[in-house]
DNA sequence: AATCGATGTGAGTCCGGTCTCAATCCTAGG
DNA sequence: CCTAGGATTGAGACCGGACTCACATCGATT
């Protein structure tokens, strides 16, 4: 079908063995480099795998070691750079160890994930790492720990499931965040999350995702410590796409009990929140305050630049590829995990609510 | 070494066909759907199988069929959103054909991207989908023709490869920008690429990339036919860190024959370039007008939001992709390729130039 | 009732490597 | 000169499915 003659046959060991005049066995040992062989063999069959451009089929190869040096990644949206960057790290670390990375993207939808990881798993990657959908339904991820193949976590946590983990601590820089924009003097405290629910948001209730639960807790614990009331009418889960994160913000901004800050959950909601923003003509941080996670390079060109919570994203690629390669190579954990802590970035989108003082009156 | 017993031998046919009391051929046939298979025995097998959690070794299986429903992808940076949104399109559009995507990233090192794709053969990937680091190096590519199996170009175009390749045209776009801001008034405009050199830059010089190259043409283009004279030093290519990028920008900047506007080749060179033209003090587009390439969402948000270069990134990840799976399948080119077309999106970075007769004087 | 084609079925081969095992070759020690 | 023991070597099993082939089985045809 293709230009040339297309479906050559690929060159085997067999091949090999015959040009070089040895055995299959002998061919084998010459190129696998194990066990003995004369000088003589080892130079006849290199030359004729040289001569025949012999290349190993890696299938074959992987089919009786039970080693595919390749590992599986399931992530819910590569688009977002979140997980770009994460990828990066994981892929730089698993290049270094010569291993392959399977890339799945499941869409944040549990049923694409259970699947990803079913046929990861069929692929016989050595290893997988998840950044789960759910933090909740997990039964898949127990069954990747029952098959034996090791198995770590990125980004999100995985109830009752004893697996590495690479995130931060989101419920302490949750807290201190929202510990500072309290100090700043803000009461009515949005936050704008993805993460679907079926019923409203009700303080304590059972989220899907660890991530968010915990920063929940952060802010809740920020508001308690300061002996005020947590807002929870200004918690807005579910924020899809653009048009819905859009509508929330507009209506978190309007009437009298008007939010002052805005904590957007990721990169994706800051750009339609920050959008909402300036159409309504509103100004940062002199009508709102907003403070987002994650500290991409663009953070720094709006007018202002905004405040953001960085999370060390490319390391935490990079340690979750590297403590699962540790782990299918059977290695004893040798460094300790090193420390992922997210950092509070101050820059200029967070400053003192307009109204300060009818606002801490109605707080109080 | 893990909580369980850990490696449990996996399940095979064999298995299944002793727990079945059938032969392995029946087992098979029954699993694999295939063959004729009494009611009976297919109940008994698939009972089995389901008893015994029996999952098949998608490695075995891709050596005596010779396909193993994988495509591999080269891509330079998968941390560049313009990767990851291509990337998105590639594996959405792999997964509802029921391909896996193996994802390697070159760092937009040649040697790295031969490697790369040497190990995707070897690991018998079924077709490859490859941004080329280097438009004229390509030998690497044309082993991937020879050893037959099918290779589409993504985002760039290699020398005297008849190969599929999904990429917009760079010299209409960049002729029609380049138009755009002569029209406005610039004489001095300048452009900035990552694209790196052994020679500085003088005008008709060989490129590594057709992208450069390509939108270079186009500029040229624009001038000629504004007979003007093309400004050669403003062409600037090499620009590798964020530092680098940001003392360029200020070269840029400095002199009595400063660059009135500037054209980032990136999204990556933008963020540097915009934060160096901030940091300096002047006001976009008051002092600099300023285009880029790729129209990120952030990009909204600035101040003023900037005029981009949108390329259809996604829809190009979908037809790379669409293009290497009908290949693969051996079908005939059914619909015609999408036609990829940048757009210029007008927004605000983009006026007239501080002085605009000083230097109409000094190009005319 | 003999024949024929359409199932059903099991034994065994093959894919392309890795690896075991027994046989053969060499060389140094006795 | 003979032999023990390590170095070499080739035959063949094996990994886990897919698939070929020869051999039943069985209802339908004439």
């Amino acid at each position: 079908m293709s230009s040339d003659g297309s479906r050559r046959r690929d060159v085997t060991v067999a091949d090999v063995a015959k040009a070089a005049k040895v055995s299959k066995a002998q061919a084998a040992r010459a190129l696998g480099n194990y066990g003995a062989v004369s000088d003589d063999v080892r130079e006849r069959v290199l030359a004729a795998a040289e001569e025949l451009e012999y290349r190993p089929n890696e299938l074959a190869r992987s089919m009786n070691t039970g080693k595919s040096n390749t590992i599986g990644v399931v992530v819910g949206d590569i688009e977002n750079p979140h997980f770009g960057l994460a990828m990066r790290g994981i892929t730089d670390t698993a290049k270094k160890s010569g291993f392959n990375v399977i890339l799945v993207n499941t869409d944040e939808e549990r049923a694409a994930e259970v699947d990803a990881v079913r046929v990861l798993l069929d692929k016989r990657v050595d290893g997988l790492i998840v950044a789960p959908a759910s933090s909740l339904e997990t039964s898949h991820l127990q069954q990747v720990r029952e098959s034996g193949r090791p198995l770590v976590l990125l980004d999100r946590a995985a109830e009752g499931l004893d697996v590495e983990t690479f995130a931060v601590d989101m419920g302490s820089i949750s807290y201190e965040s929202t510990k500072y924009l309290i100090e700043a003097g803000h009461r009515r405290i949005a936050f704008v999350s993805t993460v679907r629910t079926d019923a409203p948001y009700v303080p304590g209730m059972t989220l899907d995702s660890s991530q968010i639960s915990d920063r929940l807790k952060g802010i809740h614990r920020a508001f308690d410590e300061a002996d005020l009331p947590h807002p929870a009418d200004l918690v807005r889960l579910n924020a899809g796409d653009a048009d819905s994160i859009m509508r929330i913000t507009r209506d978190l901004l309007h009437g009298p009990d008007a939010a002052t800050a805005i904590i957007a959950s990721d990169g994706l909601i800051a750009l339609s929140v920050v959008e909402a923003i300036q159409e309504s003509g509103l100004s940062i941080p002199g009508d709102v305050s907003f403070l987002m996670y994650d500290d991409f390079s663009w953070t720094r060109l709006t007018t202002p630049p905004l405040t953001v919570i960085a999370q060390p994203v490319y390391d935490m690629g990079i340690a979750a590829a590297a403590a699962l390669i540790r782990q299918i190579e059977g290695r004893k954990s040798a460094a300790p995990t090193p420390d992922l802590v997210a950092r509070l970035i101050q820059r200029g989108s967070v400053g003192a609510p307009k109204d300060a003082d009818v606002l801490s009156q109605a707080g109080g």
